[in-house]
DNA sequence: CACTAGATTTTCT
DNA sequence: GAAAATCTAGTGG
């Protein structure tokens, strides 16, 4: 007997369904990137650029498995950055699923999230941890300047965009195009696996702050450590 | 190990 | 002008 394991990007009826549903469903999932090579050389240590007549042209493939994400839901959620209404921000999250919506924190980190629910309702899911695949990297070893040879590259919101090569310049992006996506490559995440959680960094959040809203795989290594 | 301070800039009040 | 969906380096035990 045969089995067809084939690889599926997901589409945007995947996204367009309650977020803590999508959140949960997103663990065990692959983002890909494709990047440009200039653009990941600005954080690369020296001996990982990409050289000679390949930069600046050379597209990069960069691969993870989702392993932790938070979910902002709705217009009471006052956790989420939708809750004050539609600004310029956070007008992606108003609008239809499947879209990346960046954001920077803290004047120094972007966080990337994938936008879920019909357009007019506000929601989103936070990718906060991702393990890493060796595969379609063909620069060689990602080494990003500051890190030692066993740090983690992307177990926290902050340092996988950086990673990724994720910044403004891809907000509001189709996650259902060719630039960055999200596969099922047919990997089951058992429902035991699955850690419920508090949400991080969100205490300012009055009474949403205790929302079980985090979901990650139970003893993975890649997980943040808040 | 636990805890604290500091980096840095967009966004909204 | 204050706060922020973060992360690192530094201190001290």
């Amino acid at each position: 007997m045969i089995v067809i394991r084939a690889t599926m990007k997901l589409n945007r009826d995947f996204y367009n369904r309650n977020t803590l549903t999508v959140s949960k469903e997103l663990l065990g999932k692959y983002l890909i990137c494709k990047v440009d090579s200039t653009k990941l050389n600005s954080v690369l240590s020296y001996s990982s650029k990409v050289k000679g007549e390949d930069q600046g042209n050379k597209k990069l493939i960069l691969v993870g498995k989702i392993v932790e994400t938070e979910a902002y839901k709705g217009p009471e959620d006052l956790a989420s950055h939708a809750s004050r209404g539609r600004t310029p921000r956070t007008e992606i999250m108003f609008g239809p699923p499947g879209y990346a919506y960046i954001y920077l924190i803290y004047g120094m980190y972007f966080c990337l999230n994938v936008v879920t629910e019909p357009e007019g309702y506000p929601a989103a899911v936070l990718i906060r941890a991702i393990e890493l695949v060796k595969e379609g990297i063909k620069g060689g070893r990602r080494d990003i300047k500051g890190y030692k040879g066993k740090d983690l590259l992307t177990n926290g919101p902050g340092k996988l965009c950086r990673y990724f090569g994720i910044d403004k310049s891809v907000n509001g992006i189709d996650i259902c195009g060719n630039v960055l996506w999200v596969e099922d490559r047919n990997e089951i995440v058992k429902k035991e696996d699955i850690v419920v959680a508090k949400r991080i960094g969100v205490d300012y959040a009055k009474h949403c702050k205790d929302r079980k809203w985090r979901f990650y795989i139970k003893n993975n290594p890649c997980v943040s450590k808040c």
